[in-house]
DNA sequence: GTCTATACGAAGATAGAC
DNA sequence: GTCTATCTTCGTATAGAC
């Protein structure tokens, strides 16, 4: 509620996330935490009263809060294909900047959730469902029936979470490229003639 | 080389693979797959010298020479919509019969790769590769150019990798449903005319 | 190939002072 | 909010016998 002027919990929430996409749960200890965000170790059970996965688990909607604004952010144009254009291009940037270290640390939790962390599932199904709430708004407003916008929105984050998995194992942006190009082209004939996009020749990135 | 009567390794590789699938690398620990499998604790470093680690690796391989049988399984009838149809069907089934805990250990053990295992992205790459090539074969024998081949093939695996990991977080088939539907109408429109598949309608899973 | 025992380290969590 | 122990559990790995 009071942020803080050096904001430890922040900042663990943060490398937290960085930690999970990077390197999956497993490596996502206390001890690591701490030691990419520089926070004090005496207040991490302030902080987080039930320790590693409560921490998990906000680094989790802190990435889902994060990658939602960015959807919000793209779309602002009104042109669906624009926006999720824009979407890959943003995390092909993001896998060869990060030397094809950076992931989503939502599908790291996901992957890992299990007795010692139940509930990192349903924080990471939170997170998808309401990136694909937001999506199948933007397909719907870009003139798209409310059950194929749905569908289509599930689709294509699968396919671009499925995509970055890929690349990060290839160390290549081969997989995510070819779902930017396929995904393109589908939304491309799925939507209704989109104004002022006439010209379709090169417009995947 | 010489397979034994109570084939302890053997086992524990399987366990692990269901392990990683279930539960990600974290919860695959060398006494969580000897519980799994019921092979002695005894033999574990006489079976896999490199421990944990190569275990982890071997059962990756596994998981991809499987995965790959199935592949070539259901690619016989030389129709790839039906092939690439009958794989979402059967992990539609897998995820629904498993309560939604089946999951790929390919996928869990690349997106665990750290220090601890930075091999597991190299094994799964070179898994996700083996699957895309079987794939480009199957669908460039189905009429497809060779460099579309590669890339819907990429695509489809990514696609469906990324609907897995949904389906298991939201307990639900749906994204797997939605990836199945948005790839049958996407190969049925690329491919050239397929014999024998006149009528497409009702076809999807 | 399999057994028991044990060394060793990493990590989660708690207690109580400041 | 932060600090310094400390406790405890777990998991990897090794040693040496059978």
């Amino acid at each position: 509620m009071s942020p803080r002027r050096s904001d430890s919990r922040g900042r663990m929430i943060s490398s937290a996330a960085v930690l999970l996409g990077e390197q999956g749960a497993g490596a996502t200890s206390i001890d690591r935490v701490l030691a990419h965000s520089g926070a004090p170790r005496g207040s991490v059970y302030h902080h987080f009263p039930e320790g590693r996965t409560q921490l998990i688990d906000e680094a989790v909607a802190f990435a889902g809060d994060v990658m939602a604004d960015r959807i919000a952010a793209v779309s602002r144009t009104g042109d669906p294909v624009a926006a999720i254009d824009a979407l890959f291009a943003l995390w092909r940037s993001r896998l060869i900047d990060s030397g094809f270290r950076a992931g989503c640390p939502v599908v790291a939790a996901a992957v890992a959730a299990d007795e010692e962390g139940p509930q990192w599932a349903d924080s990471a199904a939170e997170v998808f469902t309401r990136w694909q709430t937001t999506l199948t708004d933007v397909l719907v407003a870009g003139g798209l029936p409310e059950t194929r916008g749905r569908r289509l929105a599930a689709f294509v984050i699968g396919a671009f979470e499925g995509a970055v998995v890929l690349c990060r194992a290839e160390r290549s942006p081969a997989p995510l490229d070819a779902a930017a190009a396929e995904i393109h082209d589908l939304l491309v004939h799925a939507l209704p003639d989109r104004p002022g996009a006439a010209a379709d020749a090169g417009e995947a990135p």
